[in-house]
DNA sequence: AATTAATAAATGAATATTCATTAAAGGAGA
DNA sequence: TCTCCTTTAATGAATATTCATTTATTAATT
């Protein structure tokens, strides 16, 4: 088979990026294929080349940013024999994502928490994050945090995380690196072994 | 002026309980008037009599969950002189309201994650909480726990409880009492003064 | 020439909201 | 008690608009 035009990478990303924006200002319920298309600068079909429907959009979307933020979060990471400047280094990472991207962190957030969140989606998105748990799992295995689920895990420490960086995102209270460095040492202290 | 037709309100009630219950299954871009107004059996144009617009509804149901949450949890609650049995008693009726409302529960959070929480409508709902705060503010003073900042110990305090709330809801993941005890028992480890 | 990306335009369905009308409830007067 | 009158709750139908998606066509690349 001869080659064929190839796919423009370029118009795709404009469109990911034009729909996080306008779905983080305008909610699911104001946006729409057109006013994503138009924002851009692309025409409506344009999109149904690249996602099947509006819902399959979203769904990548979502499992893209999620992907990227686990990415970002290991970047350049390996793991030491100190597990408390390992368990610090991923609370940071985690806070300089949503710190530096703040759409990204609010659509993973509002889709997280809509009903567009099927379980298999789901359950993709937490297979992304197989790799940091593993590290944690490792922290567990020599005894240095007491030994509980990754479901607690999980909540116990990156869900305070979680909702300072959305109080700071939305304006109404700025969160400051002291701030940051009491609730981890409070995490700390609640997780570490006797 | 002579008296006049009342306002049927199990009419708003079940405009109320039909929106709340399509929004947590379909989301906010695919409920729409009709299907609310279908599903309560009344028409269309009856829920424009309880509310101002779309947007209105939404708002009005979102402080009013939240308004229920709050007296839910401090119904029947008297503090006294031990911290941590004030403090534990906060903590399991939030996951009893939770448990109890899961409704209201997946719609304030997917309210709360979306665009549609404006600034004054945040600001509302976290007046309603300030009795709640109020207490963990006698137990700052008592000097029972760590002195930190509101947003902090909401953070620190109910955001983990959140998290496995979701993931209960979700039936991803069933989260049992000795679960919630080791979490509790984590968090205190966390906050008390040493 | 073959293949496909990209689009403008079109489609029918669904949208939020309004409007004209009816139903119900109580007060005033007899 | 009966009859009218005022007021407003409630509604079905209609409105203009917007929606997601498809189709027919053009443009670009090999």
């Amino acid at each position: 088979m001869v080659d064929m035009r190839s796919l423009d990478l370029d118009k795709r990303d404009a469109v990911c990026k034009s729909a996080v924006r306008l779905i983080n200002q305008l909610g699911f319920d104001g946006v729409s294929i057109a006013k994503i298309a138009k924002d851009a600068h692309v025409s409506p079909a344009t999109i149904y080349i690249y996602f099947e429907n509006k819902e399959d959009m979203l769904k990548q979307l979502y499992l893209q940013l999620k992907q990227d933020m686990v990415d970002f979060i290991l970047k350049d990471f390996k793991p030491g024999q100190d597990h408390k400047a390992n368990f610090k280094h991923l609370f940071y990472q985690h806070w300089f994502f949503f710190y530096q991207y703040p759409d990204s962190f609010a659509f993973i957030e509002q889709f997280a928490n809509s009903p567009l969140l099927t379980c298999s989606c789901a359950e993709m998105g937490f297979r992304f994050y197989q790799p940091i748990m593993a590290i944690i799992h490792g922290a567990q295995q020599a005894g240095a945090v007491k030994p509980i689920s990754q479901a607690l895990y999980n909540a116990l420490v990156f869900a305070p995380l979680l909702q300072l960086a959305k109080l700071h995102a939305s304006g109404r209270q700025s969160i400051q690196p002291q701030d940051l460095e009491q609730v981890f040492e409070i995490i700390w202290a609640g997780l570490k072994t006797d």
